[in-house]
DNA sequence: TGAGCGTATGAGAGCGCTCCCAATCACGAA
DNA sequence: TTCGTGATTGGGAGCGCTCTCATACGCTCA
């Protein structure tokens, strides 16, 4: 592996000019730059990242941590796509993303450990839940981080979707199509995401004068098994559609709900949320709000370079909208 | 952040004796490591990795390369769990992971940037197709790297399951079940787990003296919209059964299936692979054949530790096996 | 012709750590 | 007492790069 230095000899220039060509500074003239980059080309010289880093200060590496419960990870392609698009970001960038899954056992040193390493430029936390330990670690650790996901604390950066407008449209679709006693499946209510797709429920419903009954509000926690159990809950208040707030919870659901006999949408109309690639080949097609996953992870990444760039600015919030796609899981014929 | 230096003028000790009580090396007296540990913590000192790494030579990070298509990424869970396996095993042995997602626009020169950047000790490839060019331009960077999924070339290390073995069986279990006309939607055949579980197939028929007719043979691409595809070319040709080389092109295949208005399994039975989240809530549950994706990935990481820690030692093969999924699918009645 | 200025290049001091080698010391053996 | 021995500790030279500063070399302009 060849270094700078030989780099340096093999053209008769000195270390720091080859430095400079290879961070493209314009002070060098084009017949050195010329006689370096051949040197560069003869001796397959590729610049180490690591001393680069430690000299320069930084790594060009941001990472990417994702604490939720593992079984998640499993069944929704929520992160896939999140990673996707934090990657795909990233690459643009030249940065690289460094993953770190938070298993429940890493505890605070570990964290700890981590954070301050230097190895990170700055962190991106997907889908904390309330009061998590990383977050309160991260903020004290200094480094610049962004969260996807609507955190408690508005001093923090963060791009989310806007999870509340959602929601209300979904709700409001089924009050249009007349229905009348709307069930809503929420997702754990230790997640902001879930805390605001409720919300979103409860105002589409005041809005037109429906009073809440708290019986037609049961608790997922965003698996399909878990859409099934607390629709089995829902059943003997007699709804006559649901709101989800997942689609993998509206396919429990559904099991649910043709098990007991009922028919979808005649007897009752369903809507999810997060338009899986699953949601249009379910029986009946779902009705859905998409939101734009991939996005939100580049937007992430924009957000974080955007502070590192520069660090005195104020958070910054961003809240992409939402997309109600409605199917034959709420057409009332 | 306080460096090794500032922890050794604290406690009174050189640089040496710092950076052996960080590293645990036992020659220390216990009085003089007490006295270190407690200046660490006084100073709440964190070893800068990026430093260690220069000095070192090493740096605890491994990346993983997924060169797959991005659209695979989406729908299907196999990539989080191996993510999951992965990562849960660098985590127990104190290494990093770095993600890489191939995105098709990267050039043979971004490659080579970043295999010789020397950022990463090792490399694990997931599924890459045939002829990569990752593959090759690892196998010239010398970096030590293992595959998930066999490579044509049997001096790389791997780590897969057993596809033809897998295949076998549930063919096998249709032709037990007494299906004969039994058609294969195979994965795309520029892979090599596509290829083994086509290969699978052909052998359980031929064991039981059953000439294989290549007009049940279609060719899809491991997703749904694929399968249902690939079905309609099928269903011309009369099959009794199904074997199907993903659970989501299975899934497609099912809709296909019911629109041409037949029943499962009566009229037409279904095998598919990979034994997915959603393969027991279909309509009917699906048979399939389960594969430890998971361990694959940890096992990945052992073996690339391995090569890591034994660099002259040949490649290493590791097989898993899988297990055969019986549900309502293949229940003829 | 020489002062003044801008541009191209080189020198050198780190970045924070590891690791080899030498120095020190205590202790028992000769 | 002297020397060897082994356990501790310290010194110092890097790892490969960046970055500030100083130097040198043209220019232009008076």
């Amino acid at each position: 592996m060849p270094t700078l230095e030989e780099v340096a000899r093999h053209s008769g220039v000195s270390r720091s000019t080859v430095s400079r060509v290879i961070n493209n500074d314009p002070h060098v003239s084009e017949e050195t730059r010329q006689k370096v980059l051949q040197a560069i080309a003869e001796l397959d010289y590729h610049p180490n990242a690591v001393a680069r880093s430690l000299a320069a200060g930084h790594t060009q590496i941001i990472g990417l941590v994702i604490p939720t419960a593992v079984a998640m990870l499993f069944s929704d392609p929520y992160f896939p796509r999140l990673i996707q698009g934090v990657a795909a970001a990233c690459n643009a960038s030249d940065y690289s993303v460094m993953l770190w899954i938070g298993e429940p056992e890493y505890e605070r040193r570990t964290i700890h450990r981590h954070l301050n390493s230097g190895l990170l430029d700055g962190i991106i936390v997907a889908s904390a839940v309330r009061d998590d330990p990383v977050v309160s670690a991260l903020h004290q650790s200094g480094l610049p981080f962004v969260m996807v996901g609507r955190p408690e604390d508005p001093t923090i950066s963060y791009v989310d979707v806007d999870n509340v407008h959602g929601a209300r449209e979904a709700v409001l679709h089924l009050l249009r199509q007349g229905y009348r006693r709307i069930a809503t499946i929420t997702g754990p209510l230790n997640t902001a995401a879930a805390l605001d797709r409720l919300e979103g429920y409860r105002m589409a419903l005041q809005s037109r004068g429906i009073a809440v009954d708290e019986a037609l509000i049961a608790e997922g926690d965003f698996t399909e098994e878990g859409g099934a159990l607390a629709m089995q809950q829902l059943l003997p208040h007699r709804p006559d559609a649901l709101f989800c707030a997942s689609d993998t919870m509206a396919q429990g659901a559904m099991r649910t709900i043709r098990a007991a006999g009922l028919r979808i949408p005649q007897e009752m109309a369903i809507v999810g949320y997060d338009d899986m690639p699953f949601a249009p080949n379910l029986e009946p097609p779902l009705t859905t709000v998409r939101q734009p996953i991939e996005r939100m992870g580049q937007e992430a990444v924009a957000l974080l370079l955007d502070l590192l760039a520069h660090p005195d600015d104020g958070p910054h919030h961003l809240v992409l909208p939402t997309e109600l796609i409605i199917r034959a899981s709420t057409a009332r014929s």
